[in-house]
DNA sequence: GATGAATGAGCATTCATTCAT
DNA sequence: CATGAATGAATGCTCATTCAT
């Protein structure tokens, strides 16, 4: 079993690398199905055990690799210590744009499907654990010392707005690079956090 | 030259159209230039006359499409005789979307295109007058009793939040059906068009 | 292995002859893949897993019919039992010539390129053995009684000499029918060799 | 009249031209009419209003431009006053050498076709005085000292050897470059142009 | 004569999918 | 499980030719 398992997962494995490669080389459309396995050294009837079509193992590396955007960001905010919902959430965001930032054909991969990969990506892809990360968003929530109301209300509106207009401002710079649009952008992540804060309960 | 000129623009509107019908209906992947020209009713030659590819005519529906919403949207304005840029701005918008609500296939064709599609229109196509829209919403921001600084951010923040947001919440019904999700839409584009007032000058 | 391999290499071979026929039949321009893959019998894909284009497959067969003429001459030669190297190559030129007469539509499709095809068909393509046909040219001057000077240079002028005025002669009759112009033809073979051989050392 | 028939012509010489100059650069295969009348700036239809179909004009061009080559290689023999029916065929030859190595698109374009455009352009195309070049090389022959057996088929037979091996010399420099074939080429003229010449009838 | 819009047959090429081995 | 040869429908695109103006 070892060997025979081994053996399927680094097929399995060396098809998701090289899709992925061939996708934010080429683009999905040109990247045919024919590229993938001859680059990934498999045979082509093997592809079909373990994907549906092309759009299958797009969207599971889409979900993919939005989860590791996130989990990343994640990890670097638990090291880093920041305190404070706000604080915290620009700080994932912030991680996140710093990413992309580095990693263009990246960005341009997951392009405005950062949203649905990372909070809707359990009903999309059969993947295990995904939306785990909606579960971390919901527990840093909940440890603030505000509460809020609508919360995942606040959480798609945060996301929403931060991909698609970071995309753009990354993209193509417009209408001002990230770095100049970043305090714009943290100044309104801010208000729609305040917006959702009920009216400290005061004792 | 009458006769022919006009021959040649109905030709062009008749595949105009067919693309739009069939781009809706069947997906853009699954539509062939075989499928637009037969049920358009001229020569597969003629397509090419007109555009480089299926891609060509695609792009220059969406900006189409989109210039179209937002002028519908502006004349509304003007008959409502709404007054205050956040009420024009929230007019507007709140038309666009209930357009949209009620035209799924639009929704779908112009989905997240819709803004760069419309304010950068001019940049991409060579469509004669398509920035007056850009032009249009800063008269508006002109006219207003109040004073904004980078208006531009503004208007783009404010374009970008509605479209993606919008887009989800229309298309997904997450995390609320539209109706439900205007509220919060609707305050939060309050929120970023304050931020952007200049203190006011006191007299 | 037996099975699959023989049916790859009946495919390959039926489109090799089909091809053939097509193009002494109907001409290179005028032959489509499809009528090639159409009456070989095979699937139109299939062509494109053994040629690139058209063009493939025809420098592929003017090489390979090329070859055959040079060896059936050479078998022909080594059946006669000529002697001496002005002989010899006339032999094998009037051989060719003569089998290039009763069959008119091979002339026409190797036309002039029967020189390089046949000298020069292992440069361009991957074939084999292909210019074992001048290894055997310079093994007969090797055994010739005489020794010769730039004996590459002879060969080439004699091939090209035969090739060039030969194919018109055949083709057009003209200056003369090609029996009538043989005798010049043979005779300025004869020259040419002449000329390249050094004064005999006779000692 | 002056007027129309020189806009006439204006536009004739304006499609051989250009069709020239892309036959040369693209191919023929690859240039389309298209491309020609385009580039020409005339009108699509014009063009069959001179020409049947691309190999027409090709065929035009062919033995237009294999005219040109020998009339200016026998302009030059006149004022060189070379003398001896030998040295002027060299001459002549030479020439035609040169000015192609200086030009290699035009090589490419006449390749094989030189003897043949030369010679028998008058049978093909309606040129009007198209094998007078022929006559200039019977009266070379004629004004010769010696008396020659069998013109045309020496002339037939130098011409188709300079063609053949002097296109492969210079195109490939194969078996060696122009430069150095030009000695075994020019000597097995000589020995050509010799054995045709009757034996000297010393009185 | 000249134009150039329109045509549509014709063709090369791709590629997802299957299935015998 | 894995293979990769074979398939052939599907499709984008070209281009010579026509003909109304």
């Amino acid at each position: 079993m070892g060997k025979i398992d081994e053996n399927k997962k680094r097929k399995k494995e060396a098809l998701y690398n090289t899709a992925y490669e061939l996708f934010i080389t080429k683009g999905i459309n040109s990247t045919a199905i024919s590229d993938i396995v001859e680059k990934a050294g498999v045979a082509k009837g093997t592809f079909y055990l373990y994907f549906k079509d092309k759009y299958d193992i797009k969207n599971k590396l889409v979900s993919h690799k939005t989860q590791e955007l996130f989990n990343a960001a994640d990890d670097a905010l638990a090291i880093s210590g920041t305190k404070g919902l706000e604080e915290q959430l620009i700080f994932i965001i912030d991680h996140i744009v710093n990413t992309l930032m580095n990693n263009k054909p990246l960005l341009n991969f997951i392009s405005k499907n950062l949203v649905m990969g990372a909070l809707r990506s359990t009903l999309i892809t059969g993947e295990k654990n995904a939306n785990e990360i909606y579960e971390k968003f919901l527990k840093l929530v909940e440890q603030d010392e505000y509460s809020y109301t609508d919360v995942d209300v606040m959480l798609f509106t945060i996301v929403e707005l931060a991909g698609s207009a970071g995309y753009n401002s990354m993209m193509y710079e417009e209408p001002l690079p990230i770095e100049e649009y970043k305090p714009f952008l943290y100044r309104t992540i801010r208000l729609i956090i305040e917006s959702h804060r009920k009216r400290t309960q005061t004792s």
